[in-house]
DNA sequence: ATGGAAGTGAGAATGATTATCATTATTAGG
DNA sequence: CCTAATAATGATAATCATTCTCACTTCCAT
């Protein structure tokens, strides 16, 4: 049985939001980790997992899926775009929304039988530091 | 070091690229070596791992990133988007191209240094079954 | 045939994530 | 202040997809 967190955040959990909030790359749960343990030196991993699930399914956080084959993590949870480079496998916030006609979306949502709640434009390519050194 | 495949695929091969465009949903390698092992019987997981690594190189096939850990695979290799189940995870692929104005997707392109090779949209919601049954 | 390169399968190793479990914090009553 | 119930914790083991290793086979070109 999971274990169920109470809606107020102890230490622990605070120190897991804050250090993944303040991180603008999509960090992992070791990265986090290793992070945390600076303001928290007796966490452990495996709380760190804990907690990480807690404030995904809380909505505080969002889980973003990398090249490797771990899992990022992401503080900002408001609607947003990535940019994914095919060399290197990072993956970069679009500072600017995508936009999407509504027609389009609704329509690609009614082909499928989904139930439409939000969207995420991805886009492929080659970020600077590998379109620059010709490899 | 890598082991490099001779660009014709032999037997094993070949029966594993026709085995993911054979394919709808977007089968694991697991999944993939069992339909596999129905042709080849003597074929072991590292070479389905190998041989798919090897058609993603090619180009033949593209890995998707799927909800549950592992990594799924798609013989359907021109530009479509995907339908994502925000409850039971299922992806699922959308039979229409959503259409994204390209001066949008240049502006992102731009504000992020990317040099844009292609793009994918991605629908978030319930699938219907999931949108159904209400739990 | 034959020699080398490419390809193979079995099984071990890796590494991220999850489960287990005894211990420690936290809380609500009394 | 106790105290018992419950929630959370950290260490460690277990899990599971994927990758690595390596001896063995296949496949050509000579």
């Amino acid at each position: 049985m999971q274990t169920k967190l109470k809606t107020r955040l102890n230490s622990n959990a605070q120190a897991v939001l804050d250090t993944v909030q303040a991180a603008h790359n999509h960090p992992t749960a070791q990265e986090i980790y290793e992070a945390v343990k600076r303001l928290r030196p007796n966490i452990g991993l495996a709380s760190v997992y804990r907690i990480l699930h807690h404030l995904v399914e809380q909505g505080s956080i969002k889980e973003v899926g990398r090249s490797d084959d771990c899992t990022g993590y992401d503080g900002r949870v408001s609607r947003h775009d990535h940019a994914i480079c095919t060399n290197c496998g990072a993956l970069l916030d679009v500072p600017v929304d995508v936009i999407v006609p509504s027609e389009a979306l609704e329509q690609a949502a009614y082909a499928t039988g989904i139930e439409l709640g939000s969207y995420e434009v991805r886009l492929y390519g080659l970020c600077t530091s590998c379109s620059t050194q010709n490899n």
